[in-house]
This record gives structure tokens, C-alpha cells and sequence, in this order.
DNA sequence: TCTGGCACTCGGACGGACAGAGTGCCAGGC
DNA sequence: GCCTGGCACTCTGTCCGTCCGAGTGCCAGA
């Protein structure tokens, strides 16, 4: 176990290596950190640190640089989570309050964790399966031409053309609709194939057959991998990554132009609460040198969605967690309020 | 006037300095080409060329790279559009046909012009204004909350929350609905603001604020500034862009960043035909070091939106320009089958 | 008008010297 | 037993001078 002083050595350590970019050492550690004891001593801890493998030396005679072992000790035991001050607070509401509709309200939310953490940002939809429906729509836009139109209670609209076996009249139309929504709405969308499994049997059998269409692609918008969007911002901010460029920036960049990569990032995260995930610990390999911080936001008490911040390892945890964390409460808000 | 054999000597520059990156010197360029004179000769003729402008030495005793005027004259003069290759035209056919929607269209479309040319690609989505309309829906939310929901004949689909003045009834909700696809439906998006702008006066006196209050969102939608919405990609392409590299890749991520940015750098590229804006010729200050290739897309003779690659001014010309040309013909087709 | 030759310039690579930062270790003190 | 000051050592980054090669411009001659 490692003794007190160790460990404010250690968050000495990744302070100043945050701050600086620059591998840190005993004397100037001593400098900077009111420790009460010699740079002599410092050195034995460090080595101590080195041993347990959170902190490592680029190279003989340089400082040292935290870990990802480092930076995990820090997070979870040194650290905790650095509040918003209260005009920060006011400029997140006021921005955010400015948005007319769902898409702005994602697209703002990017540029303000953005801006914020000076990293890059990524904001999922809310979740259809998580969210409950307010509305389905049919619209007949030829003959055998259906538009199926979904309105769930966060905002977010989802359309899908249907191409129907067979004609479909006005007035089977405006039955299924009424039916369907009868059904379905105020549920959760995650109920909605249980509740309109044995729709097609109350209709005729010639529409039958379209009813299951309708009925399968509105089932089809469901599905997990095809549901989610989601939206990033502030890649201009990879350019303070690190010195060593195209090779860092490269796979960061492919992997944040790979949605399904960036969805199963924040789909792996736990459920409730913040997930910070250091270096090594994402499972894709082109963001072994970022750090990913991430938490659910929603309009009530559950998460509909993720949002957060991918940067480098050597971030400002405490205010980047800060940032997410109020940025996340304040989108559930705003949801909730529409 | 430049002779032919400096021309050539002009178009042999260009092309060995995109292949190789490198100033290119009198002695290579008579090895890799047959231009049937001396070095020294082309040493004449490059100082003649240096001094009209069109290539410039980094320092003395480095090779030459042409100037933006230097790649202008190639462009304009010395070279063509590369055809793609008929298996090239295959890939990028298949790869399009199977899209399900507008917005995999769009995806799909994205992903192809990255790979294809390695460079960022932009692809406007359809403007409203210039697509025919194909429905008109109209929502009831709750009592005084109503969708529009806009369909084009290109299958982009845009829905706005309107907010009533005052409770509107399911009637006239229908009559509204109708009366409003029966003017404008088939009719092209630019002209709607004229076919409806005597509606109000058809219905009763309360409901008239309403139906003020819908039409006027529907033509807020119509805003061109509103309208226009895109998708980029290839970002990581970025990474092969230059040695010196925050100070080139900063400036044009945070030019893709911004839309309007990027809009507006698409709609002043000619209406008709492939326009190429290269290095200064961009306004926008970021692009200056990059060249801009953007084609309009259609589904009929007309362009309905624009698409395009944003590459180092030092890109190969031909190829892009077919790549893109090529492209933007395929999409026009499947959004006409659509 | 083209060509070969020649002197010149400049940047990039190479290598040695040097300063500075930082370490590990050890002996001594509290 | 732990902390401290001192010291020797190691490594990197930098500066500087040299050298080499690429490329140029110019000139005289074909």
C-alpha cells in the first residue's frame, strides 16, 4: 500500500503534467508543491511509484510522465470532480436555452462541451428504444407508398418510407393509425413490438399484408445498431493533442469518423454515473492514447443517451468530468422542459 | 504567351510535384519526362515561368513548386478530367444502390468521395428550394401544438413544432391539410410562398392566426440559411496533408466545423459544371493552402444541391475532378429513381 | 535558340562539444 | 527507520562548424 505522501506525490505528479505537458521532476515538484520534504526524498517515492508502475521515464534523465495505471489511481482515489462555477453554470443554461428543436439542441450541446473542455465532443440522440412514443404517423404518398413517421417524447422524429405490397386505402390507413396509436402511445418504444404484435389480425386480408410491412419497419427503426445517432464536434481541438502529430491525431480522427467505434465507446460505459475510460482501457486501438469521459443524460430520472468528451490522456480530469457532468444535467433539463 | 514546350514544362512540374511532394529540379523533370531539351533549357524556361508567376522557388538551390496562378493555368489549360475507369464507375454505382433512404444516400455518398479521391468530402443535402414538393403533412401534437412535416420529390423530409395561438380543431387541422397540398404539391419549394400567401383569408376568423402561424414556419424553413444542411468525412485524410502539420490542419478543421463556412464556399461555386477554387481564391482565410473541387448533383437536368472535396492545393487535379464528377452523375441518378 | 560547362548558393545531414535536468546511491543526521 | 544533502552519472537537446549534393544562373559556343 502505498503511504500517504506517495499519493500526493503522485497527484502532484499528474498535476503538474497536465499543466505543463512535460515530464516532471523531483526538484521541480518540490518547487511547486508545498510537500515538506526534500527533492531527495521525493526521488525515493518516485522510484517507489515507478515500481507499482503508475508513473514511468521516457527515457534516463527525464522526469516522469503518469501512466494510465497512474491517471486511473488519480481519478478514482485523488480526485474528485471539479463543480462548474456558478457564471459557467448560467452560460450552459442560457446557450442551451436558446434551441428550437432537437437537432439544435444536440448541435449545441456539441459546440458547448467543445468549448468547454477543449476537446473533442460527441453527443448520441436520445435513444429511441429508451425514450416513449408521443405520436406515430402515417402518410399515404401513392397508392402502395406509406410514410411511417415516429415522435417520441424527447423530440426526436424518425421517418422511413414503406413500400406496400398492395394498394392501400385512405380509410384502412386512418384505421391502422388510430390502432396503432391507441397502442402505442405514451408507452416506451422498447414495448412497442409486444404491444403490436397481433395488430394485422384485426385488419382484412388483403391489407394484411401491408400492415405487417408497416408494421416490421417501424419494428426495423427499433433495432439497436440502426436507432442511434449521434454527433460530434471540436476535432479542431485534436490539434493540441501532443507534438508527435499525424501519428496520434490519425487514428483518433478514423476512429471518430466510425460511428459504430464511437457507439459502442459510449454504449460500453456503464449506465448510470460518469465513465472515465484511460488509454489502454478503450477497447479500440486507435484510441490507446485517449481518454474517453463519458455519462447518460436524460429528461427525467434515466438515461435516454450518452454524451461526452475524447481527449488526451494527459486531460484535466476533475474539470473535464466537471464540465460533462453539468453539461449532461442541464440537456436533461431542457429536454424535460419540452 | 508561354510557349508550348514551357507549358509542357509547366503542366511536367505540376504533375511530378503532386507525385512526389517534393520541389522538383530542372535535371529530374528531363529524366521523368521527354521534353527532348536540356536542363539547361528547362532552366530558362522555368526562370521565365518563375518570373510570370506560376512557380516559385521555397529558397534559393531547392527545386520549383508551381504557385496557386500555376495550378490555375494546369486546370484551366493544360489538363483534363480523368474518366474513371469502367470498374471504378461499377464500384461507385453499386456502392450507391444500396441505399435505403436519403440520408444513407448522403452517407454513402460521403464515404465514396473520401476513398476515392483521399481527400475530405462534402455533400450538401438537396435544398428544399430547389426540389419540387412531394406532400405536405400537418400533426396534431396536443391542442394547440402542431408537426409539419415537409416531403421533397428528392426524399429529404423536414419536420417542424408549431405552436399555436389558439386550440385547432381536427377540422380545420383536414381543411388546412388539404387546401395546402392541393396548391403546392408537385409545385417547386421556391414557389411556395407565393401559392399560399392568400390562404389565411379562406378560413374563419379564429383560425386564421393559426394558419398565419404554420405558414409562416413553413416558409422559415424555406430560409435559405435554415435549409441547407450537409455531411463531411475523410477527415483523417487530413493527416496526409503536409510536414508542417498543426499549422495547416488546425485552420481547415475549424472551417469544416462551421457550416456556413462551408455553405457558403459551396454556393459560390458556379451553378452549372465543376467549379475549382484553388488556394487564395478561397475567401475563406483557413482554406488558403487548400483547393476546393464542388460539382452540382441533380435528379433531372437541374442541380438541386452541390458536392464536393477539399484537398492540399497540391492534389491531383484530373483525378479529383473525375472522381467528383462522377459521383455527383451517379447520386443525380439514384435520386431520381428514388 | 539550344547546349554544355562552371562557379555559386543554400539547405540538410553529420558529428563533436557542451550545458542542463534529472536520476540513483550513499553516508550522515534526527 | 526515515529523511537529507551531496555527488557522480546518464541522457537529451542544442549549438556550431563542416561537408555534400542539388539546383541554380550565367556565359560562351554550336
Amino acid at each position: 500500500m502505498l503511504s500517504e505522501r506517495r499519493l500526493q506525490v503522485l497527484r502532484a505528479i499528474v498535476q503538474d503534467y497536465v499543466g505543463t505537458e512535460e515530464p516532471v521532476g523531483s526538484k521541480a515538484l518540490t518547487e511547486r508543491h508545498s510537500l515538506g520534504v526534500s527533492p531527495a526524498t521525493v526521488r525515493n517515492d518516485m522510484a517507489a511509484l515507478e515500481d507499482e508502475g503508475f508513473i514511468a521515464q521516457p527515457h534516463t534523465s527525464a522526469g516522469r510522465i503518469p501512466t494510465d495505471k497512474g491517471y486511473r489511481l488519480f481519478v478514482d482515489k485523488l480526485a474528485g470532480v471539479k463543480p462548474m462555477s456558478a457564471p459557467e453554470r448560467r452560460a450552459i443554461q442560457n446557450f442551451l436555452d436558446g434551441a428550437v428543436d432537437l437537432d439544435d439542441v444536440v448541435a449545441r450541446t456539441v459546440r458547448l462541451l467543445a468549448q468547454l473542455t477543449r476537446q473533442v465532443a460527441v453527443v448520441q440522440y436520445p435513444s429511441l428504444t429508451r425514450s416513449t412514443v408521443r405520436h406515430v404517423e402515417l402518410l399515404s404518398l401513392a397508392p402502395a407508398r406509406v410514410m411511417l413517421v415516429l415522435i417520441t417524447d424527447t423530440g426526436r422524429v424518425e421517418q422511413r418510407m414503406v413500400d406496400c405490397p398492395a394498394p392501400f386505402g385512405e380509410a384502412s390507413l386512418a384505421d391502422l393509425r388510430a390502432r396503432l396509436n391507441s397502442r402505442v402511445t405514451g408507452r416506451r418504444f422498447a414495448d412497442v413490438p409486444r404491444l403490436v404484435e397481433d395488430l394485422p389480425e384485426a385488419f382484412d386480408v388483403e391489407d394484411r399484408g401491408t400492415v405487417s410491412t408497416v408494421l416490421s419497419t417501424l419494428l426495423e427503426t427499433l433495432v439497436e445498431e440502426n436507432e442511434e445517432r449521434l454527433m460530434i464536434g471540436g476535432t479542431a481541438n485534436l490539434t493540441r493533442f501532443g507534438h508527435d502529430f499525424p501519428l496520434t491525431i490519425r487514428p483518433v480522427l478514423e476512429a471518430l469518423e466510425e460511428q459504430v467505434v464511437l457507439l459502442k465507446l459510449l454504449g460500453e460505459a456503464g449506465d448510470s454515473g460518469m465513465t472515465v475510460r484511460i488509454g489502454h482501457e478503450n477497447a479500440y486501438e486507435g484510441l490507446n492514447s485517449t481518454s474517453v469521459v463519458s455519462v447518460g443524460y436524460g429528461s427525467g430520472g434515466e438515461a435516454v443517451a450518452k454524451l461526452g468528451v475524447v481527449g488526451p490522456t494527459r486531460m484535466d480530469y476533475p474539470g473535464t468530468m466537471g464540465a460533462v457532468r453539468a453539461v449532461a444535467r442541464y440537456v436533461g433539463q431542457i429536454l424535460a422542459e419540452s
